[in-house]
DNA sequence: ACTATGTTGACCATAATGGTCAACATAGTG
DNA sequence: CACTATGTTGACCATTATGGTCAACATAGT
């Protein structure tokens, strides 16, 4: 049971774009280079993103990809939701004729509680919230450096 | 990222087990049967449990498996954490030494929340807890049905 | 026209998942 | 003692997911 790299690729892209704060199109190339991904890969990674509207594309020259919505407005539950499926996919869950014994079976609401919990979290978090957690971080290591 | 049936039926398997009630060795192939499991799987299945001392196993006529523990005492974040392996395993989590930006990464204390929001939940079940939520879904299917 | 980009689908190697088979070890039973 | 009912172990296998690459193409600037 683990987070897989498109989930986390994902979310550092996001966060790459959302950091750095310009409107106009970011190559590509560029992300790939910044988060050590594989541009090959990247194109593959964001296809979700974009086909769910979360980032905008612009092809040809100067043309790359940028947010489409501001970053307060994208959770992680979504990103993560797009990139990973359903977190905790359990087959009993979600298609409750799939198992006969669903209405008796308690392990069933366990895997539902602990999706909810997970669900939880990541619906909290903003892309928003990533940035200046981030930019805090760079602060104070800022800091240890001049001390 | 999803539950594997490793889990999932690990977590049967031990709620049958606690739910039997008997002291006496339950034959795999008894437990196989009523949890609908491959017996060949099943024995795959158990051996984490019995190398981790959580049931006891006998072999030969009349053997089984049997809990080694009290219900109270077996958490299922310990079933899962022996079946599944640790839940949201990315890989620069535990090996803080594995991703060069790990101080500055703001993502990775993301995964970090999230392993810790599935730990509680699984923490503070208990397969006695499970045993009770059962015997209480038991009991109202039969009132449904007397209705 | 040319070049810099993103898009798409095919392809591939590796590992995980889910499962089976066969050989074996061990404990009771007649 | 022979036999049978169990669990144990390691090899094996098919299918799918993961992580990635390649090549052909579409499109937008210069």
């Amino acid at each position: 049971m683990k987070l897989s790299t498109r989930g986390r690729y994902g979310t550092r892209v996001l966060l790459d774009l959302a950091l750095s704060g310009v409107k106009a199109p970011v190559p590509l190339k560029d992300i790939a280079r910044r988060q050590q991904i594989s541009l090959l890969y990247l194109e593959h990674l964001i296809a979700p993103l974009v086909a769910a509207g979360m980032i905008r594309s612009t092809r040809g020259a100067r043309g790359g990809v940028r947010l489409a919505r501001s970053p307060q407005e994208i959770r992680l539950s979504e990103v993560i939701g797009l990139l990973e499926g359903s977190i905790v996919a359990v087959g009993c869950i979600g298609d409750p004729d799939g198992c006969p014994r669903s209405e008796l079976c308690v392990t069933r609401d366990i895997w539902g509680e602990l999706k909810k919990a997970m669900d939880g979290v990541l619906e909290s978090i903003t892309l928003q919230d990533l940035v200046e957690r981030q930019k805090g971080k760079a602060q104070s290591v800022e800091k240890m450096y001049y001390i």
